[in-house]
DNA sequence: CTGCTCTTTCCTGATT
DNA sequence: AAATCAGGAAAGAGCA
């Protein structure tokens, strides 16, 4: 029983994740949730929050400031530290916890006093998105109640009288919420110990916006249906308008200058040297059980051995990472191939979408020194 | 600026 | 038939 409800409970909790501040909930104040049987989406509604946004889809690029949840505030001030090379250690956190209408209350000595260096930048940059943002659509902040949206893995999709029966009756619920709770507060408050950027980073408006991109992409978001593909079309479309050739030439294209009049637009990231290489990305997934979503399972821990569940969401999401909406598996496959030269990676005959680490990998052993398996 | 590494993109052909 | 694998080729991007 025990294993049963933990396992339900790294389901649920990981929409848990997605609030910041996590919220408390307890069975009695699940209002309403509900189940479709024509997909994988459980709905949980909780009611008494103010805001009106479902926690999985909308970003705060999405939303107008004055509409922004807490966790849409957090995120757009974790998008500023970055953009802006700020140290994120200078900032209190709870400095942050409020809403998109309190913060768009704030003054630029508020924002000064609240961010201190970085206040200047915080104001200028709402000041934008203030005028610049078209209003969300209208039934996008409907009612005063928050929406989970939990997007459940294929193979969990038997279990959903399992999730029921749990949020219903399991006085455990509270406590894995508060553990949910603990692992934000971590994660948020900088004591992280390994780079899980892809997970937390908002994505970068430039990239999508200025582009004129498909979708706008969060950590939550793997389950968000894309569509790298009308991207690549339009790029190919322009190479071939300005070329003799019909065909494309081999190798990478030049990427695109997105030059143009937005505010958004902003300078390249430097990548870090750690934990941006994809078969460090790919351990880390599989390290955290409560944030894969069902990405990646380990065949056999022991040996290395792992294996792609849902392959083009990984893609995806390391798309997302690298800030790179047309990734595929198929090119994220190629990478990986390109690890068994260098024994990162072993091959794994006759078994699809497996893979094996190599000798030169590190970090996902258990006790291994990188490894913070949870 | 150069050279290197690590992808990324495209491709052809084979296998499942 | 479609998805995946395999690996060559070429080029982008970041970094020292």
């Amino acid at each position: 029983m025990a294993g049963e409800n933990c396992e339900i409970s790294s389901i649920f909790n990981n929409c848990i994740t997605l609030l910041y501040p996590p919220v408390q909930i307890d069975a009695a104040s699940v209002g309403a949730f509900t189940k479709r049987d024509d997909d994988e989406l459980l709905t949980i509604t909780i009611p008494g929050i103010t805001t009106g946004v479902t926690a999985d889809l909308c970003t705060w690029t999405q939303h107008l400031p004055y509409m922004w949840t807490q966790q849409h505030v957090l995120e757009w001030i974790s998008y500023n530290i970055e953009q802006n090379k700020w140290d994120a250690n200078t900032i209190d956190l709870t400095q942050c916890e409020m809403d998109g209408q309190r913060l768009c209350q704030l003054s630029r000595e508020d924002m000064r006093i609240s961010f201190g260096g970085l206040g200047d930048k915080l104001y200028d940059h709402l000041c934008q998105l203030k005028d610049w943002q078209s209003p969300p659509s209208a039934n996008s902040c409907a009612s005063n109640e928050y929406e989970l949206k939990l997007h459940l893995p294929d193979e969990k999709l038997s279990d959903w009288d399992l999730i029921y029966d749990y949020i219903e009756n399991d006085d455990d619920l509270h406590s894995g919420v508060k553990k949910e709770k603990d692992f934000v507060e971590r994660e948020f408050c900088g004591e992280r110990t390994t780079d899980l950027g892809y997970y937390s980073d908002p994505i970068s408006p430039a990239s999508s916006e200025s582009c004129g991109s498909a979708g706008v992409f969060t950590g939550s978001d793997l389950d968000m249906e894309v569509k790298p593909s009308l991207v690549r079309e339009s790029l190919q479309n322009d190479d071939k308008s300005d070329g003799a050739s019909n065909k494309r030439r081999r190798g990478r294209p030049r990427k695109i200058n997105c030059d143009g009049p937005n505010i958004l637009e902003t300078k390249k990231n430097k990548h870090s040297a750690r934990g941006t290489h994809l078969w460090e990305f790919i351990r880390d997934i599989l390290l955290y059980p409560d944030l894969n979503e069902g990405l990646l399972k380990w065949e056999d821990r022991s040996e290395g051995v792992f294996k792609f569940l849902r392959s083009e969401a990984v893609a995806q999401l390391w798309g997302q990472k690298k800030k790179n909406v047309s990734m595929t598996y198929e090119k994220l496959s190629r990478a990986m191939r390109y690890y068994y030269k260098r024994e990162i990676l072993e091959r794994v005959d006759g078994r699809r979408l497996v893979y094996k680490f190599g000798k030169n990998s590190s970090g996902w052993r258990m006790g291994d020194k990188e490894s913070c398996g949870l």
